[in-house]
This record gives C-alpha cells, sequence and structure tokens, in this order.
DNA sequence: CGTTAGCACTCGACAGTGATGAGTGCTAAC
DNA sequence: GTTAGCACTCATCACTGTCGAGTGCTAACG
C-alpha cells in the first residue's frame, strides 16, 4: 500500500490523535492542531479517500474519523519511529537489574511489575517453559526429629526448597543426624545429579537404598517429593501485574467489559491461550484486534516477545485497547528484554535472544 | 438498645433484603415478601420509628429505606446468627488443608485465594509480624566455581535461598568444593544458630574467619546476604486475592469507586494501614463504614482477625461494601482460621489463636 | 485541475417535559 | 392498636427540541 504525503501525514495525524485522546477527529481538527497548510475541506477529501482504502472509518455519518484495524497495522508496520526510552525509564530499569542480580524467579515477577509500572498497561510474564528439567544438586538439611528440609537446584539454578515430614510409622528410627544427612545427600547428589526426573531407573533407586542402609525409609519420601517438586517446576507459572490500569481506559468503561478482562487476566489457562498466539515469532510482535485468535481479545491489542533461557522459552506481554501506545510500548518491551538479558548473563545462563 | 419483637422482626428484614438487593425497601414489600401478618402501613409507622432510633434511614423522601451504620452495628451485634460452613466451603477447605501441609508461607497466600473464592469479597491476609527472627539453619551448597547457594532456615520454618556471588577480585581462590563447604555451613551453624541477626558481635565473626582459614574470602558476602535475607523476613509481606470481586457491587460502579480501592489493595503501605487498625483485638471484629479509621473505607466494611504463630501476629481480612454479608463473611473466616490452626500444628508451630 | 468556501444534512449530547410508579406520612374509620 | 385511603414526593424513563461538531457535495477561485 502506498500513501502520498499527505495522506501520510493525515494518517498519522488521526492515529496518535486517536492513540491520545480516544475522541474520533475531525477534519476541522486536523487543520487547526498540524499546520499542514491545507484546509480543513481538503483534509475532507483525503480522509473520505483513506476511508475508501479501508484505513480509518468513522461510528456514524457525522462523526469524526477512527483508525480501523488495517489503520493500526499500518501505523505500526510504517509510521512507528523507534523511540529512545527516557531517563527515568532508563534509571528505573538500571536500579531494576542491580536488585535483581538474585535469582531468576524474583527477576520474572519484577519484570511484570516494571512493565506495567512503565507503560500503564497491564503486563503478563510468563516463565520459560523447559522441556525437561534436570537436577543440579540435592541437599538434605536437619530440622528435627521427625522432618528434613529437602533443598532442590534444577539446570537453571531455579532453587526449591520443601519440608519432608517422615512417615510415623518409621518415626521411632527418627530422621538422621547432621552427619548422616550430608552423606546422604552425597549419595543422592552421586546417582541422580544431572538427571531428568525420568532417568531414575529401578535399578539406580535399589543402589541407593543400599548406600543409605539404616537410614534407607528416608528415600522413598525424599525421591517422591523430589517428584512433585520437578513436576511442579515444568509447570509454567505466569505472573501479571497491573490489571487495574486497564480501569483508565475509557474503552473498558462498560463494567462488563473490565470484568471480561480481570476474569481472563486471573485465570491460568486464559493467559496461557493468550500467550501462546504465534508461540514461533522471533523478536517483538504486534498483534492487533481481530488478528487475536481468541474472541476475548478481538477488541485488544496485545504486544509480546519471546525470550530464551538455557533450553526453554518464556514469554513477556502487555495487553492494552488497540488505540494503545505502540511506539512507547515496544520501547519498553525492548529495553526489558535488554534488562533480562544482562540478568541473565550475570546468573550465568545462555543469554536472551532478543531481536528488536 | 431495646428493640420490641415486631421492630426486630422489621429491622431484621430490611437488612437481609437489603444485603442481598442493594435496593432500598419499602414497606409493602417488607408486607409481601415476609409474613409478619401486619400490613404496610403498620409497617410504616414502626419504621418511622426505626428511623428515629437512627437504625435506619432514606436517600429521599418518598425511597425505601436503607440500613444505617449504626442499624448495620445492630445486625452484627445482635441478630446475626452464626451460620455453619456449607458442604461445599467445607470440603474446599479440607482440601485446602491437604495441599497446604508443606510450608507456612504458601499456607498464607493459598488462604488468601480461599477466602476470596469462597466469600466473592477481596481477601487480604498478612504475614506474622515477627518480632525477631532468629536463625535455625544454616548450609552452603556448591553450585560452580564463583558462586555458591545459600540456605537460610528460620525459627518459624520459613525457608530462604539465595546465590552468592563470590566477588571477582578473590574468584581466583575460587569457591571452596562440597566438603569444605559442609565444613563451612557446620561452623556457621555452631556460632550463630539459635541467634538473631543482632546477636552476632565481632566476637563470633572473628571466631568464624579463623575456623574459615583459606575460605576467609567467602563468610563477608555470606554474612552479607544472611542479614539481607533476614532483614527482608522481618518485612511482612502482605497477600490479596480477588480485588477484582468488588467490580460486582453496585456501589462500586462509579470507575473512580472502583480504581480507588484497586489502588488501595495494590499499595503496600495502604494494605498496612488497612489491617493495623485496632491490631490487639481478639477474634473477628468487624468494623462499619466510618469506624475505620482510614477516609478511603469509610464507605466499607472490613471483616478481620489475628492470628498467632509462635512469636508472631498476622492478620487476615476481607473487605466489602457496608452491605456486606456479614453472617456467611464471619462463619467462612472463623472456618478458615481452623484451618490454619491445623496446618499450623501439623507443622509442628504454636497453635493460632481463634477465638469466635 | 487542485483547492477552498459555503451550505445542507446527519447525528450524538444535552436539557427540559410529562407520565408512571414506588414509597411515605397523615387521617379517619374499624 | 391496626388498617384503608388519599395526597404528596421523588426517581426513572421515554420523548422532544436545540445545539454543535462533523461530513459530503457543489460551485467558484487561482
Amino acid at each position: 500500500m502506498f500513501l502520498n504525503d499527505r495522506k501520510f501525514k493525515i494518517l498519522q495525524a488521526i492515529v496518535t490523535d486517536y492513540i491520545e485522546t480516544a475522541e474520533p477527529i475531525g477534519s476541522r481538527t486536523i487543520a487547526k492542531k498540524y499546520s499542514l497548510g491545507i484546509s480543513s475541506a481538503t483534509i475532507r477529501n483525503e480522509m473520505s479517500d483513506l476511508e475508501d482504502m479501508g484505513l480509518i472509518g468513522q461510528l456514524h455519518t457525522s462523526s469524526g474519523r477512527v483508525p480501523s484495524e488495517k489503520g493500526y497495522r499500518f501505523f505500526v508496520d510504517s509510521m512507528m519511529k523507534s523511540r529512545a526510552l527516557s531517563v527515568e525509564e532508563a534509571l528505573f530499569l538500571q536500579r531494576m537489574i542491580i536488585d535483581n542480580i538474585g535469582q531468576a524467579e524474583y527477576m520474572i515477577q519484577e519484570t511484570a511489575k516494571a512493565l506495567s509500572r512503565l507503560t500503564k498497561y497491564p503486563a503478563i510474564v510468563s516463565e520459560p517453559f523447559l522441556k525437561k528439567t534436570t537436577i543440579k544438586h540435592i541437599q538434605l538439611v536437619p530440622l528435627d526429629e521427625k522432618s528434613l528440609l529437602l533443598v532442590l537446584v534444577t539446570d537453571t539454578k531455579t532453587v526449591k526448597n520443601q519440608i519432608v515430614n517422615l512417615p510415623s510409622d518409621t518415626r521411632s528410627s527418627g530422621a538422621p543426624g547432621y552427619k548422616a544427612l550430608t552423606k546422604l545427600s552425597a549419595v543422592l547428589n552421586n546417582h541422580i545429579s544431572g538427571k531428568s526426573i525420568r532417568d531414575i531407573s529401578r535399578d539406580i533407586i535399589d543402589k541407593m537404598l543400599a548406600e543409605f542402609g539404616e537410614n534407607a525409609h528416608v528415600l522413598m519420601p525424599v525421591l517422591g517429593i523430589i517428584a512433585d517438586m520437578i513436576k511442579a517446576e515444568d509447570d509454567v507459572r505466569v505472573y501479571t501485574s497491573g490489571i487495574k490500569n486497564i480501569l483508565a481506559f475509557p474503552e473498558f468503561a462498560e463494567k462488563s467489559k473490565a470484568e471480561a478482562i480481570f476474569h481472563a487476566l486471573e485465570d491460568r489457562e486464559s493467559l496461557f491461550a493468550i500467550l501462546d498466539q504465534s508461540k514461533a515469532h522471533e523478536g517483538i510482535q504486534v498483534i492487533i484486534g481481530a488478528e487475536n485468535t481468541l474472541d476475548l481479545l478481538k477488541a485488544c491489542s496485545l504486544i509480546k516477545a519471546n525470550y530464551t533461557i538455557d533450553n526453554g522459552t518464556g514469554c513477556i506481554a502487555l495487553i492494552g485497547p488497540m488505540r494503545m501506545d505502540y511506539t512507547q510500548a515496544v520501547s519498553v518491551l525492548s529495553g526489558i528484554l535488554q534488562n533480562m538479558q544482562q540478568v541473565i548473563e550475570a546468573l550465568g545462563l545462555q543469554a536472551v535472544k532478543a531481536t528488536t
């Protein structure tokens, strides 16, 4: 699609103005507000052409014009200038990096918060979906005579821990002491470190049982919990932040519409459905209105990017009305991706594939 | 305040009906809906008396009557029958107990979720505020040559872990191996287990430095992170759930009102201000409208209870419009408190003080 | 031939109007 | 003491006319 310079500028004015004000915009307003050096009548003629091309529309005869989905698409593809982060945004992200040089899990939550705070749009961030989590390290820690603590480190440096309550029928033999536990930890690490849960064969279990000796009764509860933890780890979590921000948009003023969005963003299943769209896409992707496969989002736009850590890929996204500030949202999202890259590198994981 | 039987029943009818419908209720409706055996005219006379007593009011002449704050207070204090949990509610809680026999941290989050799901009101639950967290156990776990994992168990069985990145200038000496770390863990436990962060004196640090020997460079980073973790632990967290439910209430239909509530419930500071009201109160407490010290909540009611674990006390609360279903809310809250008690007992902590 | 001014037309927003109905308070009768 | 009846109040709703923003069309202008 080709537009002459004047049409280009008029469309740009309509889109940016509508993104800002959420009000249909008329020819006279454009003539006054944007000094294009032509009269409102001329603008009317051009607008009529733009309407024929399907780039703008009107809600009823004699209302101002509003960008159509095609118009937004044209704007995103051809008009949007990439914007540098503002000083405040850059500083905010910088501080976040410092706070996050800790653990991958927190980084993901914090990323969601930062995204929504910087953009005023609700943010969704999913943990990387890992095909096969493997055990990196196991440590048993004594608590008291009837329970002990199991700490599990996985190959992505996620750390999990859970209390193991020893079955009451074997409680008479009691929990092993500190020294015994370090020995048992060593046995566990020797046999199952580097393995995924499926790799633990009957054979390996038998060997470990023998080496556990008098503490054999501890092994099965421990293995059971390890299996649960790995399974929970394979269950990807999704974090959202700033959902309340949608109340600020007039397009969700109707309570039923706001409720629908709230519902979708608090429900795990629908969150996955939202993020699962076009999973293979590289770089930042903008999905406008009906381009969404979900009916619920046909009135919304979604800006999303996939990121990769080690052997898994996760997703990071912003949701807003179709009239969302694509320029800002894309630049912030891109900044955040670079941020994640730095944190991940600091954690010694493989870098995020970020393409802008 | 004393009411004769007829006035009592009429007030009860007005409160329960208004809680259900959110519409002012007139004399004729009461006469039809509740078979009190008297005509609407008589009811009108009685209502006039109730209005003089300040228990009900009307929005304008010739609107139906609405309970006043004093009316709600009278209802809660004198009319509310405690209700047994329904089968569904009881089952739901039972399942929750089973899922929660893990760790105190998750229990608190899950409690918030359960509360809001069962009542349809937003729920707030705070972690117990602990005066002085003490270290119960420390374990250092090897990760790779430049980092190790620190696991910390506190006296309330909260488990925290964080990766310790060794300073680069000492990286040449490398991270200690598995065996060395178990020895270092033992040193740490010998000296600071059972202590709070303030109890770690310069003297103790010097002793540990000596015992660490060639790995002395590891000690300070580790202690620094322990201090941070304990500090973070002393920072009580607050969880909310089901905030979106307020959209369902007509009293928050105005966007500005809903936004105010959302804002208050997403902001840590205001959450604490909400929960801090009448901290010393025992058992379940109902705070109605202007009884709230916060201006923001003057139009809301708050149902809250404090719970105690070991040396700390936390808070659990429901927020709703003044017209909230006190009967249901109180019974569910009381059920949840008993639930927490069971989980806490299973964890070996001291029981919740639940008084209903 | 592109641009512009002028004009008729459309339609949403808003304020004013009257009818309707739910509800009250008062009074008189039971 | 209780009830029926009646006048009165007030929110709600549908309807109406006015106003203004905006469009499309046409004719005139450079």
